[in-house]
DNA sequence: GTCGGGATCTGAATAGTGTTCAGATTATGG
DNA sequence: CCATAATCTGAACACTATTCAGATCCCGAC
């Protein structure tokens, strides 16, 4: 995900002036600089120094500092969502037990993502970046996966009726919460397989037994 | 909470070399600062101002500025978890009732603190913070009255024997989960109720109705 | 009392930051 | 091929964190 091609394309040119797309270029330097130093501590000059480009060129695409780390934010959600899809994608099947692999695999790409690149979980929920219309659109694609995947296991009674209308509510929290108290040091890492096995019992509701 | 007394107590002498506390009144001047400007964007030189001494006074109490900032995340999660014990001992009873308004208002102090503060539950929960010693006694306290509610419900049948050993996760994280869903945007403000109905509802698993 | 030592705070300086803007450079359409 | 628009630079401004030599004050020893 996020363009591992070459940071900064240039043109053939001369050695700066209108090189092919400083814009992406501009945002695939941020979300490196954010993974190394946090969403606190990015310097826009630092940013622009990576692209080889003066600082002040950033200002022809983002108004300042705060929209271009909005652009990285949005960037992130959408490379979060591919790879929901993704995961969902390895696992085929109309089982109960696929839809409840399903399930599992959907929080632990969240968690997963939060653990191997905690300073991009932080900017993307630390309250850095601005929510926008795309961004709300790419949000309900998300939401739609998880449903789906708990629709799927309503009706391979993997879920009790009651308890499917409180699913993407109790699941997504718990799974967002879980990681930022795992990634904040509240909690140990191990305990994250636990808190799938606990919301795969409540949301069972008695019919299944301990994990 | 968070000592409503006057900022930056000074002595009575001169202008200022000297005043009572200055420690904790920077501690103070920075919560202050930081719920209006936001974790980031907190300025050292606008704290020492506020409290009316020169910036570098601040080194005499604080190596760096991201000191001072740990040194109000351990503030605040006192200030948290004093809240946590008010509401719990403003609801006193052994009934099953009391002991499920006890877990709900658990629950809502926690979300009623990100909510009325963002800024500073970003502070907390965002990475800003570096967790010491005293911290993690502090936060056994808050995680142990957890512990205490479940256990009541657990005494009053108010959840099964199963969903007990999942009790602190499953509530903590879900809670901490929507409460950040919530002051991002990403979900709107009154779901936050029906995250406790079906919290309840999955841990009674069954034995009970809806809300 | 007063005098020295130690704690406390200041002032100035350094290096780095976000942001603005006049102008230099380059690409492109007529 | 040239004018115009898009793109980027360089220098400037106000602000930031951090350091350190020295001024200031409190307190205990004489």
């Amino acid at each position: 995900m996020s363009s591992p091609k070459v940071l900064a394309v240039k043109r053939v040119g001369r050695e700066n002036y209108h090189h092919g797309d400083l814009q992406a270029a501009l945002t695939d330097s941020a979300i490196d600089l954010v993974r190394k130093t946090g969403p606190d501590h990015l310097s826009l000059r630092a940013v622009a120094e990576q692209v080889g480009v003066s600082p002040s060129a950033v200002y022809h695409y983002f108004p300042d500092k705060d929209s271009l780390i909005s652009a990285v934010g949005a960037k992130l959600f959408i490379d979060l969502t591919n790879m929901q899809r993704e995961a969902l994608g390895k696992i085929p099947g109309r089982s109960a037990k696929a839809a409840k692999l399903r399930y599992r695999e959907l929080g632990r790409t969240y968690f997963r993502w939060a653990l191997k690149e905690p300073n991009l979980f932080r900017l993307m929920f630390g309250g850095f970046c601005r929510v926008d219309r795309q961004g709300e659109h790419l949000e309900k694609e998300a939401f739609l996966m998880l449903s789906k995947c708990l629709d799927e296991l309503l009706a391979t009674g993997g879920i009790t009726v009651t308890m499917r209308q409180y699913g993407e509510l109790i699941s997504w929290s718990a799974v967002q919460g879980a990681s930022t108290l795992i990634i904040e040091g509240h909690l140990p890492e191990e305990v994250f397989e636990v808190l799938l096995d606990g919301l795969e019992i409540a949301m069972t509701a008695g019919s299944g037994g301990a994990a």
